[in-house]
RNA sequence: GUGGCUGUAGCUCAGUGGUAGAGCACUGGAUUGUGGCUCCGGUGGUCGCGGGUUCAAGUCCCGUCAGUCACCCCA
């Protein structure tokens, strides 16, 4: 073993493991694509000062997460530890709401947060997500939450939970925030040390501690449902009527909060319960935000997007995904023909067929274990013989027969035999 | 960041303080140019790394790194 290793959290995907994740990938871009949205590619470095008031400077990610840099010793760089902001970023710097009412990106790569490790939990991990700029809602919040939920469902993620709230917006987060110190603060005694301090931070956080002294305490706690402004409550009330219209299972969690500021009104949470996952059974968050783009410099408008784990869907995820076989292997049976074994190679993917060949040498027998291993359907073996006659063997692989044709026949051959599988 | 558990072959794992092992994988063979199944053989090890105790350490102790679980955080 090398002493030279991938940095801790950060990950390799060899080609053997690959075929779930383009499978993810496929799934995702197709699914994007048929509800308009386009894919938006944005730098992974940004100013830190993006994600400081786009995230909120209090949160953990800012805090204590992100990957921070000088860049020669001018600006302060930040791998990005999410993309709402840099989307929000690009539409602004590109006046793309100058050009159209309504906008909707969809994005996918690597996101870096530096956290300590575990199952589905990564320093380097790979986000897909959407945002929607300009439609206040709530029916494209519901179309958002319905599509993803068939997202998943294409992909085999099974038992699932959909959580939904609603955080108002200014007004009623202060009337909320208010009350809710009010009832943490005399109770501050029974609270985990985590909680006592964001009740000063970010007191909105200390409803989703999983400390026990701490749910016990935010069980009697005031929900926000009871402070919605009448606009809030109907704006929520019809995101519940679509979604069961939609026909999407879901559940009213009044305590869900996130742990990024720029949320408000709608919010949601997808886990899931496979037993693979562990504790770390989010799948998929979002929400809305519509104050965020006009606190990055822009005018109001309204948006709303979420992110989904990749590692963590594919944990969750069923069915198989065999590595890619090729259609064809070529086997030689004597040295003397490894040149028109290339040629013959040539040939054939010049006709749009995968094709492979072991040309190091070694026996037939060896070179058919090959064959066997590549995962090929078809092996073509070339001798003197058929050399001699402008010929290949083609061998069904499945079914064991085998034909002589023309070596201008080969490439339609293995066609036909890949076809009657 | 805190605490627990685990690190032995490419993988999954055995291994009483006394010579480093198995299965799978890889590779060669079982008479002419034909795979899978079976049989026989072979390659492959800094026992994560560094200290310590001991006549002797994969085994015990300390540290460290990595993975993992819970917390935390979040997707």
């Amino acid at each position: 073993m090398s002493s030279l290793r991938a940095v801790k959290g950060m990950n390799d995907v060899l080609p053997e493991d690959i075929g779930r994740w383009r499978r993810v990938e496929r799934a995702f871009w197709d699914t994007v694509a048929r509800y308009g949205y386009g894919e938006v590619r944005t730098p992974i470095v940004e100013p830190t000062e993006l994600f400081v008031r786009g995230i909120g400077e209090v949160t953990d990610i800012v805090e204590k997460e992100m990957y921070t840099f000088v860049d020669k010793g001018e600006h302060s760089l930040t791998m990005r530890p999410e993309g709402t902001a840099s989307a929000v970023r690009a539409y602004l710097q590109h006046s793309v709401g100058a050009r159209s009412p309504v906008t909707k990106w969809a994005y996918l790569g690597p996101m870096f947060r530096r956290e300590r490790p575990a199952r589905g939990r990564y320093r380097q991990f790979w986000q897909a997500g959407v945002e929607v700029f300009g439609d206040p809602g709530p029916f494209v919040d519901a179309e958002m939450i319905d599509m993803i939920v068939g997202l998943l469902a294409e992909l085999g993620v099974e038992d699932l939970e959909v959580l939904v709230n609603c955080l108002g917006t200014g007004d009623t987060r202060a009337r909320y925030l208010e009350a809710l110190v009010a009832y943490l603060t005399p109770r501050a005694s029974e609270l985990s040390a985590d909680s006592q301090r964001r009740l000063t931070t970010n007191p909105l956080r200390v409803l989703d501690s999983k400390a026990p002294q701490d749910q016990a305490v935010v069980a009697e706690a005031p929900e926000i449902l009871a402070y919605l402004a009448d606009e809030d409550r109907g704006h929520f009330d019809l995101l519940q009527e679509t979604l069961t219209a939609l026909g999407t299972p879901f559940r009213v969690e009044a305590r869900l909060v996130r742990g990024l500021d720029y949320y408000d009104r709608t919010l949601f949470e997808i886990r899931g319960r496979g037993g693979e996952l562990g504790a770390q059974n989010t799948l998929c968050g979002g929400g809305r935000y519509d104050g965020l783009v006009e606190q990055l410099g822009g005018s109001a408008t309204p948006g709303i997007g979420f992110a989904m784990g990749l590692e963590r869907i594919m944990l969750a995820m069923s069915g198989d995904d065999a590595p890619p076989a090729p259609d064809a292997f070529v086997v030689v049976t004597s040295p003397e023909q490894r040149t028109d074994a290339a040629t013959l190679l040539k040939a054939l993917r010049g006709a749009g067929i995968a094709a492979d060949a072991d040309l190091r040498g070694g026996s037939t027998k060896s070179q058919f274990r090959r064959a066997d291993k590549s995962g090929a359907a078809v092996a073509i073996v070339i001798g003197p013989d058929e050399a001699k006659a402008g010929t290949a063997q083609v061998k069904d692989l499945r079914r064991g027969e085998q034909r002589e044709v023309a070596r201008a026949e080969v490439a339609a051959e293995v066609r036909r035999i890949g076809e009657a599988e």
